[in-house]
RNA sequence: GGCGCUGUAGCCAAGUGGCUAAGGCAGUGGAUUGCAAAUCCACCACGCGUGGGUUCGACUCCCACCGGCGCCUCCA
């Protein structure tokens, strides 16, 4: 009933958004979602400490929660987004040392790496992108706030969280304070027990530092994301999430802070994605394999083995690899998997993705071919804003989607498909499951365009050409939701090298289009075997032959 | 050692206490084509790590075992 006071006043519309359901990491089962005000919803991610560039796994957080952001905007719910960057830390100031730069230089360099990489992947629909220096003052006085309420204390220039004052802690992870280690360092001999963690930090000399009530120093690592999501979320907000590995200490100890601190629930749903491994056999994403030195002694080990991406050992050149197989390529790679399994990322995997994809581009264009209307806003803020996904999700049961597609059998399947992903969707946001849903439609359509003759233009008539469009608007609809088929896949369309490609192969498909007409096959076929060669397929149809760069 | 995840066809990957276990890649046969390509159609796991148990009935629940992995220190 929370959630019923969305825009619409389509009945249907209520009860199915009541029919997302979350796995909720807090309480290890799936919930039904439930927001904490009326058809609003925020949400926020764990982003990166920007002391290196990004690499794939830095992704998969922001690509799942982009697809979830589109989709429950489209289920009508006004969401804000925000993903914090974490500009201040050890590694940072590591970094900076050693290339003799400043910090700030070392975290914007990094930032814009980041956001280069999202954007790349279609991921544009954070609303809020805070970073923790810039709110050095909201976490002085969360912390103050703190100390007041008596769950932490100061020592020495360094300020700890009490862990033995929350009886609470350890739900999130599910384990308690004693079994803890802590973190070790000099640090530790100013701690009351050695599960606290520190929410300031005194400052070496040299460091960088603010000024704070317990001296020079700067926030320790968990403390910007209470503060932050407080700022821009409210005390209890939706939707929190980040990798599986921040679980623990990261997010159960940004729990216990804003917990203790507000005396309320700090989130309602926390969501964590799998982590990514690379594979080593062919893929080369986590450089060598650091376990050859133990186990290929005696037998052969498999070659399917993956190993742990991260930045120490190697990983990135990220924007070469999304350069090299298209971001749509590998968000769609991202969301064949469920976001909470691990995901091996190699170049197998996008290999398969790309053909898998190429099923839809070709479908794209031959629906571009045949009904002479463009298959993707051209406007230039397609994809940018979230308007166009405001579409209520419901309009499919019953009347709705009739109403506005129109009857037909086509239709009917599409109808039916489109019920069939969005129940997916609902269910913890399968993405994996909903993208089967897709390869059916495109298979219906192309079926129908088959059946139908609509290859041939003697054949086509206006009913056909509108089921066709009406069937090919509710594939780019819900690919819009996934953050797929937005925008035209090729790039650079328009430059003059790419216009010249064209235009020669207008020519030699008209050479060997003369050749076929006086049955001089032998020509013919060795223009085509050429082509093939140089990785360029033809395909002739009906009204002519088309061309495709492998 | 503690906490947790996972094992579905050649490969990737959804999913359900009970009709024929999604979808993709690869493969096979057919329609189509001058031949292809693309597209469509059909086929492709009598079985869902192994062994028990619960149940009228389990791949789905429980136990054990075997295998893979994560966290417990920084990590998306």
């Amino acid at each position: 009933m929370a959630t019923a006071t969305i825009t619409s006043t389509d009945s249907a519309t209520e009860k199915d958004t009541c029919n997302i359901r979350i796995y909720n990491t807090l309480t290890r089962q799936k919930e039904p979602f439930r927001t904490v005000q009326p058809g609003k919803v925020g949400m926020y991610l764990c982003g990166p400490t920007v002391y290196a560039e990004a690499h794939i796994g830095h992704m998969v957080g922001p690509v799942i929660f982009d697809t979830i952001k589109r989709f429950l905007v489209y289920c009508g719910f006004e969401v804000t987004w925000v993903v914090n960057i974490t500009d201040v830390d050890d590694k940072l100031i590591a970094s900076s040392t050693k290339r003799g730069i400043t910090m700030s230089q070392v975290a914007t360099e990094m930032t814009m790496d980041y956001l280069a990489n999202l954007q790349s992947l279609g991921v544009n629909q954070i609303d809020h992108l805070p970073r923790a220096t810039d709110n050095i003052d909201e976490i002085i006085r969360f912390i103050e706030e703190l100390i007041q309420r008596n769950y932490a204390y100061a020592s020495g220039g360094d300020v700890f969280f009490d862990v033995t004052r929350d009886t609470d802690y350890g739900q999130l992870s599910n384990r308690t304070a004693e079994s803890q280690q802590g973190e070790g360092g000099e640090a530790a001999s100013r701690k009351r027990s050695s599960s606290d963690f520190a929410l300031w930090k005194s400052a070496k000399p040299g460091e960088p530092a603010w000024d704070s009530p317990w001296g020079q120093g700067r926030p320790g690592w968990h403390i910007e994301c209470s503060a932050m999501s407080r700022r821009i979320l409210g005390k209890t907000f939706d939707i929190h999430g980040g990798g599986l590995d921040l679980i623990f200490p990261h997010h159960e100890n940004e729990l216990a802070q804003s917990r203790c601190c507000h005396g309320v629930p700090m989130v309602r749903y926390w969501m964590h994605n799998g982590l990514m491994r690379a594979a080593t056999s062919a893929g080369k994403v986590g450089g060598r394999s650091e376990r050859d030195s133990e186990s290929d002694a005696t037998e052969a080990p498999q070659a399917d083995v993956s190993a742990k991406i991260s930045r120490s050992k190697g990983a990135g050149g990220l924007a070469k690899q999304i350069e090299q197989y298209t971001g749509e390529r590998m968000r769609f790679f991202l969301l064949r998997s469920h976001y909470r399994s691990t995901i091996v990322f190699g170049d197998e995997g996008l290999e398969e993705a790309g053909q898998a994809l190429t099923a839809f581009y070709r479908l794209i264009q031959r629906f571009e071919r045949i009904s002479g209307e463009p298959f993707y806003d051209s406007s230039s803020k397609a994809g940018e804003s979230s308007r166009e996904l405001h579409y209520a999700t419901t309009r499919t049961a019953g009347n709705h989607f009739i109403r506005e597609h129109g009857q037909g059998e086509l239709m009917a399947e599409v109808g039916r498909l489109r019920t069939s992903y969005l129940e997916k969707m609902y269910d913890d946001f399968n993405t994996g499951g909903a993208v089967s849903d897709l390869f059916d439609m495109a298979r219906a359509i192309n079926r129908f365009v088959d059946q139908s003759g609509l290859e041939d233009a003697k054949k086509r008539t206006n009913e056909n050409l509108t089921q066709f469009a009406s069937a090919m608007s509710v594939l780019r609809e819900l690919g819009a939701v996934l953050g797929l088929f937005i925008k035209q896949p090729r790039k650079g369309a328009n430059d003059d090298s790419v216009k010249l490609v064209d235009q020669l192969m207008q020519l030699l498909i008209q050479l060997r289009a003369d050749a076929r007409t006086t049955k001089n096959f032998a020509t013919a076929d060795a223009i085509r075997n050429g082509l093939t060669k140089l990785g360029i397929s033809l395909q002739d149809l009906k009204e002519g032959t088309i061309w495709e760069k492998a």
